[in-house]
Formats: structure tokens, sequence, C-alpha cells
DNA sequence: GGTCGGATCATCT
DNA sequence: GATGATCCGACCG
């Protein structure tokens, strides 16, 4: 009996495994239009896949962060309480990247989460990587910290504005089934560096994950 | 090991 | 004119 494969055509098994959840149950792309904090949680363990540049980079995201949405004073949904040509594509419908310039220098990519016109989103903000190590070192020219924190983990990808807007069921940028990680593997905190509503835990990580920021 | 400041610019006030 | 969902190199123990 031939090995499973993925809509990659990649046997599965040859498709890379993180390194917390190799005897873990695969598990497709989760629905992106629930509440965003479930979202979040739920895209860990999925596979991100970049073929940016015909360059195949792929990790599995073992770090993210919510943004509820206009009415969640951290998020950039909420500047004037609603679209601007920035934020635009966060009221957009679920499944989008939004992508942003971070403090001059960096890019971040979001996955559009959430009911369609909330502006909700959440940060990718770690990796394990899978596949493409060398393209990654290439890109971050450096081979320690590949794609532990949101700058990295864009510029890893080579993702940029770009790719602003981008359905990411599809190439150059795609979200593909992963693995299932148990709650107990998975810590809740607060997210990093935003000032406001600081106190509130929509940071999720999958604990000791060498693809973990901080 | 930890802490600190500079880089650099789109966006908003 | 100020801010920021960051990263990195320098410096200090």
């Amino acid at each position: 009996m031939p090995p499973a494969t993925d809509e990659t055509g990649l046997p599965w098994h040859d498709a890379g495994a993180p390194r917390f959840g190799v005897q873990a149950p695969r598990r497709p792309v989760p629905a992106l239009h629930g509440p965003v904090p479930a979202v979040a949680r739920d895209l860990l363990g999925i596979r991100l896949r970049s073929s940016v540049d015909g360059e195949v980079v792929e990790g599995v995201i073992v770090e993210t962060e919510a943004y509820l949405g206009a009415d969640d004073p951290a998020s950039h949904a909420a500047t004037r309480g609603g679209p601007t040509p920035r934020n635009r594509a966060m009221f957009g419908p679920p499944g989008r990247a939004y992508v942003y310039r971070s403090y001059g220098i960096h890019w971040c990519l979001n996955v559009v989460a959430g009911p369609e016109g909330e502006g909700g989103a959440v940060l990718l903000r770690g990796l394990e990587l899978v596949a493409g190590f060398d393209t990654a070192a290439r890109r971050r020219g450096r081979r320690d910290h590949p794609a532990d924190g949101p700058g990295r983990l864009a510029q890893a990808l080579g993702v940029t504005d770009g790719l602003y807007g981008h359905d990411l069921a599809a190439p150059p940028l795609e979200l593909l089934p992963g693995w299932s990680v148990p709650d107990a593997a998975v810590a809740v905190t607060p997210r990093v560096g935003i000032r406001k509503a600081a106190d509130r835990l929509l940071r999720y990580h999958v604990r000791g994950s060498p693809g973990v920021s901080r």
C-alpha cells in the first residue's frame, strides 16, 4: 500500500514533522471564521508553506497571537474603529494574508480570521521549520533563529507586502494540514510587545518548541 | 547569562 | 511630529 499523500503531492512522511508532534495525528486546516482566539489556538500544529520566488520553505506553526478586531485596542483594526488603507484586508474574508511593516524594518504576517467584517486576525509569531532551511538561512543572513518571531518568520518565508490580501489556500503561500497539539502542550500567555490590553491572554505557543520566540 | 539603544518608515494625530 | 504586534549588535557582568 503506497504512503498517503497530501495536496503537495509529497508522501506525508516526507512532508516534514515538527519535533513536538511526530506521533500526533494529522489534522486538516481548521475553519478560520470562528472566534479568533479559537482560531489562533487551532492554527498551532498547522503547516505553512511558502514557494515565493520558486523556493520552498515550510514550517509548522508553533506560536500565534489573536487580535480580535475593531473593538480590541491592541489590534490594527481598531484604528479609527474600522477599515483604513492599511488594515482593509483585516475586514475582508478570513483566510487571507494581512501583511504590515513593523518598526519600519520588518514585515509581519497575519491570517485574517473570525467573521468577515469584524477585523479579526491571527499574527503568526513562530514556526518550526521542516523544509527549506538553507533558503531561510540565506534570506535571514544567519543560520540561528530562523523563524522564531514574527519578523524573522516573514523574512524566512520571503513574505512582503506583495502578498497583502493573498488567499492562504493557494501558492505561493498556503496553509496546509498539520498535526494536532494536545492542550497540555499549549501555553496561553499575554501578547508580546503591546501596550494596550496587555493583560489579555491571547498568545498561544507550543511549550518547548524551538520555533517559539522568547 | 542579561540588558540596552539604534535602525527605519508607514501610518496616524 | 510621534508612534510602534521587532530585531540585532554591543556591552556588562
